[in-house]
DNA sequence: ACCTGTTTCAAACGTTTGTTTGAATTATCT
DNA sequence: AGATAATTCAAACAAACGTTTGAAACAGGT
């Protein structure tokens, strides 16, 4: 059976989604683009929605799965519970995704448009995909901060994945170079760009009189 | 004349090109929600493209004129210059457009979802808009931290204004209180965040061999 | 009251959209 | 080879879209 029409719809929707945005987005250009017929995507997918969720649904288990794995490790001993270990363990597994093809890193270009930009319906279900990822990691910065009170730590947390969101989804700046394509030149930015957030995380406490917690 | 159609037909855009995006939001809906007829979009903008357009230059010239001068008046004796001052003369003016009213806060959340999703051409005319502010906030910043090179420095006004971004557009993540619409919490909320870019800006350098410039 | 220019309105236009259909084609198995 | 299921295909569907039209309603000046 000819089951990778299915991946080339996948691919090619995960690219004109990530450059062009959902709705923006034909089903007739990704046909085309697939080499396929119009109706296959509704043959192999139900929908244009149920599309979506499957661009997402191939790539996203696995990469928040790497990501809770690296930081287990981390945590049994497999070095030092650092701000930025903690932080490798959750941006290296999608830097791995980008480092593997142009797919992955279109992928990650929609992961990160995504947060801003999704329908409801999507939101809920890169909540359930998040959450219980985005928890753990909560705690165990929080004792690696402790310092923090819980509603700090979890703006700072906020923050971050906004840098790392904003970065992946390759937002054009005025005056940004984007010859950092290279794959030597995404390391040198992968290391500012932790830096840049451990601080960040890192930063003493603003105090003054307890704010709610929540 | 009744020229507050204008005025209406601009805010409903305004509210809904923020919450659903550009393409998704119908002529219709527009129209709907501002007791307009359709054809009063065509009539006072010409076309939709030329509605968004408008929408964005109601605010933004005026936005990032204050910004201008609130560095001019730091730089000619206005106040020590600090990485934390300038952040604030470029942050406070989109902050008190969020103060203003449930309008402003729309506007500063269409200003951060249009750094990621927005179409070519919009991207042209945002450029044109932000290129001279960029350039002289990088410009004081660079000479408040003389230890960076221009592309580490860049790269990290990056992610500020990607956090910036991010947060504006309120993308919403588990497990996060959005009880924080308030304006007290946003005050603390901003103190937060300036202090989240500061550091990271003020991070000493990654020292190793140069890297290029650009 | 009349004229003139501005603004509103209901209705329609032609496209494009996601979706459906039913026949044709291809693969799989006995 | 023939029967059965899986997949592809061209064509059409209704609905929604941005846009246009031309007449109605309104404004201000003389």
């Amino acid at each position: 059976m000819e089951d990778d029409t299915r991946q080339r719809l996948l691919d090619a929707a995960e690219a004109l989604f990530a450059e062009h945005g959902f709705a923006e987005t034909s089903l007739r250009a990704i046909t085309t683009q697939a080499r396929a017929n119009l109706a296959a995507v509704h043959y192999h997918f139900g929908s244009k929605d149920e599309l979506l969720h499957a661009v997402f649904a191939r790539r996203l288990k696995m990469l928040n799965e790497e990501r809770l794995a690296r930081l287990t490790a981390l945590e049994t001993g497999g070095g030092p519970v650092t701000v930025e270990t903690v932080l490798t363990a959750f941006i290296e597994p999608s830097l791995r995704l980008r480092r593997a093809g142009v797919q992955g890193e279109r992928f990650t270009r929609l992961l990160g448009r995504a947060q801003i930009d999704a329908s409801e319906a999507l939101r809920d279900f890169l909540r359930d995909q998040y959450a219980p990822v985005l928890e753990r990691f909560q705690q165990t910065l929080g004792r690696t901060l402790p310092q923090l009170q819980p509603g700090e730590l979890r703006w700072r947390l906020y923050f971050a994945l906004g840098v790392l969101s904003f970065t992946y989804a390759g937002a054009r700046l005025p005056q940004m170079p984007f010859a950092a394509r290279l794959v030597g030149d995404e390391e040198w930015l992968l290391r500012q760009l932790i830096q840049f957030l451990a601080v960040g995380l890192c930063a003493p406490p603003l105090e003054e009189g307890a704010e709610k917690t929540a």
